[in-house]
RNA sequence: CGGGGCAUAGCUCAGUUGGCUAGAGUGCGCGGUUUGGGACCGUGAGGUCGCAGGUUCGAGUCCUGCUGCCCCGACCA
C-alpha cells in the first residue's frame, strides 16, 4: 500500500490533555482518534492492528472449540430485571427499555435455552468479539480503559462442576497462548472479589509501569497474586509459596479475566436440561473475558521507546515498510515482488524529506524497515533496519526476499 | 463521585496592570529548490478566544454559572 494514500497522517506533536504513552504515540501515529472521554475511532492503520489481535483470539478460542457468535448490544431491560443486575451503575441507560450491554450473559443464557435441551448438547461454549459499553465514572489511560470498547466474552455450559473445571483449566492455557502470540508475558492471578467474590476467577496480567494493579511474581516458576489481596499481613513474603524463590513486585494491567459463574445464571433463567436419566438438572456455566482494545494499548505500552512503538510481529499493521528516497521505481518492484510473495508492504513514495520518513517509521513502528535509496542502488543492495534494533546492515537485492521470508518464518 | 489542573488556528502554544485590525511554530494550499534523521525560499488560506450570563466606555484578559478534557483518589461484574 503506498503511503501516499493514507487517509492518516502523523503529527509530531502529542495532544496537550493525553497522559498516558499509549494515547500520546497512537494519536501521533494516526491509529486512533478519540472522540471523547474513553471512546475511540479507529484508523485505517489502527483498525489493522486490531483486526490482527481479533485474529489470533479467534484462532485460540477457536481451538479450544468455542464457537462465534454475535449478541447485541442493546438489551431489554427485562432481562438485566431478572438477575437484578438492571440498576448497575456502569450500565449506560437508553430512553427505551433498553440497557447497552456491558456484560452478556443476560443474552446468552436466555438464547442458550433454544438449543441446549440435553446433557448430550453440552459442554458447549460461545464466545463473540463485541463493542461493549460501561459507564466509567473515570475513563483513564487511553485505550487501557474506556467507556466503549472492544472486549471478546466467551461463556461456556456444562453437565456439572467438574467438567467445567477441565474446560476452565483448558480456556487458561488458551489464554497464555493467545497473550504470547500477541508479544506480551502474562500471568494468572487468583482472583477474588467482585460479584463472584465466593467462586473462583482468575485475572490475566500483563507487567507495565503504565498498570493500575500490582502483583507479586515469581520470575521462576510464573505463580502470582493480586499485591493488596493480603494488605491484613504486615509484611509482603518475599518467597514464592509455590517453588521458594524470590517474588517480585510490579504494576501490571489485567488484560483478560476467567470466571466460574456456577448455576447463577443457569437458574435465573431457568435454563434445565435433562441427564442421563431424564431428570432435569441446572447446567454450570462459565465466564471468559479478553479486552481487545485494552491489548492494543497495553502492547503500546509494553513495546515503545522515544522514537515511537515497536510492534510485535504478529500485530503490526504492515510487515514491511519501504522507504524510497528518489529510488521510487527500484522501490515499487520490491513492493510488487513482496506482495506477491503475501507479505503487507507500506511503501513511502510521499514527496517527504527523509528525515520526515524515518521519524515517521519509527513512530508507525513497523517492524522492518527497507531503505532504497542512490546509495543502495550503488551496490544492488537495500538498507535493512529492524525496529527493534538500533543498527542498520546492508542487504544484496536479490537476498532480501528470502531475508524477509526467514524473518516472519 | 471527592481533590487538583487545563480550555486561544487542524495540532503544540504565546498573548503584560483590561485598550487599536488576536500572534508564533507546525500542519495545510500554490510556485520553486531539495532527499540518509522531522531541509529550505516565496506566497496564500485558516479564529464565535469552550458555552452562557455579568462588571466596564472597552473583556482572550476580571466575576458567576455550566460543559468538556487530563491527572490523583474512590470505583472497576
Amino acid at each position: 500500500m503506498k503511503q501516499s494514500f493514507f487517509a492518516v497522517k502523523t503529527d509530531k506533536n502529542a495532544p496537550h490533555d493525553e497522559g498516558s504513552i499509549n494515547a500520546q504515540l497512537l494519536t501521533r501515529g494516526g491509529f486512533v482518534k478519540k472522540e471523547s472521554a474513553g471512546v475511540f475511532s479507529f484508523l485505517p492503520i489502527g483498525l489493522r492492528v486490531l483486526q490482527k489481535i481479533k485474529r489470533i483470539i479467534r484462532e485460540e478460542m477457536n481451538a479450544v472449540d468455542m464457537q462465534e457468535i454475535l449478541m447485541p448490544a442493546l438489551i431489554p431491560k427485562e432481562n438485566w430485571q431478572q438477575t437484578g443486575r438492571d440498576n448497575v451503575d456502569i450500565g449506560f441507560k437508553t430512553d427505551r427499555n433498553y440497557i447497552l450491554g456491558w456484560s452478556h450473559e443476560e443474552i446468552v443464557t436466555p438464547l442458550s435455552k433454544l438449543y441446549i435441551n440435553s446433557y448430550k448438547d453440552l459442554p458447549v461454549a460461545l464466545y463473540q468479539i463485541q463493542t461493549k459499553f460501561r459507564n466509567e465514572p473515570r475513563a483513564k489511560s487511553g485505550l487501557l480503559r474506556g467507556r466503549e470498547f472492544s472486549m471478546k466474552d466467551g461463556y461456556s455450559f456444562h453437565l456439572d462442576r467438574e467438567d467445567f473445571q477441565k474446560y476452565y483449566d483448558r480456556v487458561a492455557e488458551a489464554y497464555f497462548k493467545t497473550f504470547e502470540r500477541a508479544g506480551l508475558k502474562s500471568y494468572k492471578i487468583e482472583a477474588g472479589g467482585g460479584e463472584f467474590s465466593k467462586l473462583m476467577s482468575h485475572e490475566f496480567a500483563v507487567i507495565t509501569p503504565a498498570g493500575e494493579d500490582v502483583m507479586l511474581y515469581c520470575s521462576a516458576c510464573g505463580f502470582a497474586r493480586n499485591a493488596e489481596l493480603r494488605e491484613n499481613e504486615k509484611e509482603e513474603p518475599k518467597k514464592c509459596e509455590k517453588c521458594g524463590s524470590e517474588l517480585k513486585k510490579d504494576k501490571c494491567v489485567e488484560v483478560g479475566n476467567i470466571f466460574d459463574l456456577a448455576t447463577k445464571y443457569s437458574d435465573a433463567f431457568n435454563l434445565k436440561i435433562s441427564d442421563k436419566d431424564g431428570k432435569q438438572v441446572v447446567p454450570y456455566m462459565g465466564c471468559y473475558g479478553i479486552g481487545v482494545s485494552r491489548l492494543m494499548g497495553t502492547i503500546v505500552e509494553a513495546f515503545h521507546d522515544e522514537n515511537g512503538i515497536i510492534w510485535p510481529k504478529t500485530v503490526a499493521p504492515f510487515q514491511v515498510h519501504i522507504i524510497s528516497l528518489n529510488q521510487d521505481e527500484e522501490a515499487k518492484k520490491l513492493e510488487k515482488e513482496l506482495e506477491k510473495e503475501g507479505f503487507e508492504v507500506l511503501f513511502d513514495d510521499r514527496d517527504e524529506s527523509a528525515g520526515k520518513k524515518f521519524a515517521d517509521s519509527d513512530l508507525i513502528g513497523i517492524p522492518l524497515r527497507i531503505v532504497i535509496s542512490g546509495r543502495t542502488i550503488e551496490k544492488n543492495s537495500v538498507e535493512w533496519k529492524e525496529r527493534a534494533k538500533n543498527e542498520a546492515e546492508n542487504t544484496p537485492l536479490s537476498e532480501v526476499v528470502n531475508k524477509i521470508k526467514s524473518f516472519y518464518a
